[in-house]
DNA sequence: TATAAAGTCTGACGATGCGTCAGGGTCAAC
DNA sequence: GTTGACCCTGACGCATCGTCAGACTTTATA
């Protein structure tokens, strides 16, 4: 069944002017289209535009949301439960907020009293989701530099996204006699997580730290990564946070 | 006690940029400024911004903000009020979006069925936070009368606000004999709200209703009110919601 | 106290995500 | 075959900052 964007517009909210702006700029563009020109989209194409949606919520740019799209192994049904996540995180933080407002109107009364700081609070203007934890685990630095680096990446033509991991991965696989708690492989970490986000990925620290199991439990990524030295996994995941006590030896 | 830009933008999470941008378009500017134009806020400066993003949270534009912040008998504790209701309404807006997130999981495994409507429940990206339920009880037409009313204003310089103000009155006085329920009656006090919504006050239905008993029980108003013809200030009321059978005779 | 490092300022240009015409074609119904 | 509702493609505009660049000020360090 087919519906023409006027449906769609009052279907899904979305102004029709929307619709044609996703299709120009190719993140949505219709299944079909008529001799006419007139758009013409699919069941399909409502999915796809549901995801959009999703995803614009979750404060994604239009840009990144069609790489993530258009990405081969974009699992639909993963995809939503992430979404789920983020979606949940964002309301704790509306929920922050919704305090932070309550707790004003009592100090405005004068009934209580705030510091300054209380009084933001909720109110993170990130666009990653999970970027806030990670500045809090690893410090604003590495957070910034590593959005930096993407920055520079997009502005200046693309140089290659799998150099750079693997600039980051000799980095850390220099590092991996040292103790995966310090300050400085923890940076690095941080690094290595926000540069994933920034990917598209989203991941939460806990799917992080799941990462780090997946390097060590699957063997495949163990023999990947062990192309950077011996033990390496180990190391990574470790630092990652998963502890050194569950890992047999 | 004053702080410099960068310690505002570290405790609100707001960029320096952004606090640049407020001061330039005289949205928040600080209330010292160094000989060498350094920025120096000050507590209330302070207290103004949480004001300003609280706004923004709820989707205001800063134009707007401006209006509402520099408003004589602009309430900051009602403001807050005002707020709380509308995050609380947004909150259930990001439930309704998660329960449709969930059942689009569920309806993606085959497990249960969507209709398409359904998988754009809360969705509605207006920006005032009570349009929808105004374009609910009053049909799209009269508020998007309305809006157009003033973009046509804010473009064409500014039309006097109490012009329209007046003349939607003096439209509504003319209807004062017929029946408060009717749809022309319905349609202008649909404007009615849709203007005040669009004026920065942001009135829930409830909110809405609420004014139309004071339109009744504060003599202030019924004696102006009543300048449009006699009885004008009960026939809003009751077009407004409130119920004839609470007003005395 | 001199110098470096960190912070701040003011333009000015750019990006994002559409809104809003204008001018013109298409479709369905009567 | 005319009307009215829809649709199309430009093209411009706008809000809200991001992002330099170039120059000045303040603070920390040696």
């Amino acid at each position: 069944m087919l519906r023409k964007v006027k449906e769609v517009a009052e279907l899904t909210g979305v102004s029709i002017r929307t619709l044609h702006h996703y299709d120009r700029i190719g993140l949505l563009s219709p299944e079909h289209v008529t001799e006419a020109g007139y758009r013409q989209y699919s069941e399909r194409d409502l999915e796809t535009l549901q995801q959009i949606l999703f995803f614009r919520e979750l404060g994604f740019q239009l840009k990144q949301i069609g790489q993530i799209l258009q990405n081969p192994d974009f699992d639909r049904i993963e995809a939503l439960a992430l979404q789920r996540e983020a979606l949940l995180e964002k309301r704790s933080r509306l929920d922050r907020m919704i305090q932070t407002l309550e707790n004003t109107i009592q100090d405005a009364k004068g009934e209580i009293e705030m510091t300054d700081k209380e009084k933001f609070q909720g109110f993170d203007f990130t666009n990653n989701p999970y970027e806030e934890e990670a500045r809090q685990r690893w410090g604003n630095e590495a957070v910034d530099r590593s959005n930096k680096a993407l920055a520079d990446m997009g502005a200046q033509g693309q140089k290659q996204i799998s150099e750079q991991m693997e600039a980051l991965f000799r980095k850390l696989a220099a590092m991996r006699h040292q103790d995966a708690g310090s300050d400085e492989v923890q940076q690095s970490i941080g690094e290595w997580h926000a540069f994933l986000n920034s990917m598209g990925h989203s991941y939460s620290p806990e799917a992080f730290r799941g990462l780090g199991q997946l390097y060590i439990q699957d063997e495949r990524f163990t023999r990947n990564m062990d192309k950077f030295g011996d033990g390496f996994a180990r190391f990574m995941a470790e630092a990652m946070g998963i502890r050194a006590d569950r890992l047999q030896d």
